[in-house]
DNA sequence: GCTTCCATGTAATAGGTTACATGATTTG
DNA sequence: CAAATCATGTAACCTATTACATGGAAGC
């Protein structure tokens, strides 16, 4: 799923200018599973302006860009739920944490422990945004990315501030060996 | 970090042929957090051994390609050990599956079944790839990547079972309002 | 007075994937 | 007998990021 067809998504939802589909793949739910800068943005919506997916209505501003409100056509419609048909590709994911902890002892202690420290404090970030997007009514997607979200943080916190130690005193951990 | 610190890294646990590191990024223990095809991985080889991070030993075999194991030098891991002390980047997480989740609403409920259904099938896959590579003796890193895999795709898999009937009955979630 | 928010867009660049090219040996 | 495994590499392509360009209004 490319940042055109997220657009699109985002768009079904509702007419949004690019800035706001830019705040809700930072800061929205669309978060939790996508992000994108304004350079792929636009050029998306100046795409599917094109090929009639969506429709654009500018709003004269004083200051600053006029402002360009985004609507979803039937056709769009049509197309985004034609591109949730097609297989859904495996999830990318790509951790500079999880490779520093693979890599961690290669690593000064201390370095270590910020790293783990800043984590924790990333993952209470973002309970605290699911709470503040959990504020009144709730599509069942929504409900279930909540509590998704929720429940992967909390186990990341509980976990490294239970297994941190293993990392910590660099202990070798050997397989215990019935077979023998 | 990009594929070139991966493979350095790699490399720093042990010499290997660019295939050996491209199999380890989709079935060891990195491909917990990274993935890459040959495409990038040769040119990225090639490149460091220019740099002189890396060595390359050519083993002339019959029927296929010239074997080429590659081995970190010392300036390869100096140079690996300086980038473990640059910040880390965010970590990069793109889903279809909860995006397809977000927008569940809009799709035909038999397909919502089979992608939950797929999803749990992908999640015991990896859980049964992490015993397998639990197999004798860990670094404190691998025991650690172990255990985080271990809970993390066994809170997915219990996490569906347990709430897809919030998307499959496509029940909107209203809030309770205590403060009215 | 500084920072953040609003708001759009482009150009250069980075970083990667996919498909192609080749082909013997081993496993089912 | 077909498929997977081993083994390297290139070229075309795609997608997205980063940095730049512009600048007023509102909040702290």
């Amino acid at each position: 799923m490319d940042v055109r067809t997220v657009c699109l998504g985002i768009l079904s939802r509702g007419s949004a200018t690019g800035y706001e589909i830019q705040k809700a793949m930072k800061e929205g739910w669309p978060s939790l599973f996508f992000e994108a800068s304004y350079g792929s943005i636009y050029p998306a919506l100046a795409k599917l302006t094109d090929e009639g997916l969506v429709t654009c209505r500018e709003e004269t501003e004083v200051g600053r860009p006029d402002r360009k409100v985004y609507s979803i056509t039937p056709e769009g419609d049509q197309a985004f739920s034609q591109s949730l048909l097609k297989p859904l590709t495996p999830d990318r994911y790509r951790s500079d944490f999880l490779a520093m902890i693979y890599f961690s002892d290669s690593l000064p202690p201390a370095l270590l422990q910020k790293y783990l420290d800043d984590r924790i404090r990333e993952h209470q970030s973002e309970l605290q945004l699911i709470d503040e997007l959990s504020e009144g009514d709730q599509t069942p997607g929504e409900a279930f990315l909540m509590e998704w979200g929720r429940r992967i943080n909390q186990l990341c916190i509980e976990f490294i501030a239970d297994n941190r130690d293993v990392l910590e005193d660099g202990v070798v951990v050997q397989q215990a060996e019935a077979a023998e």
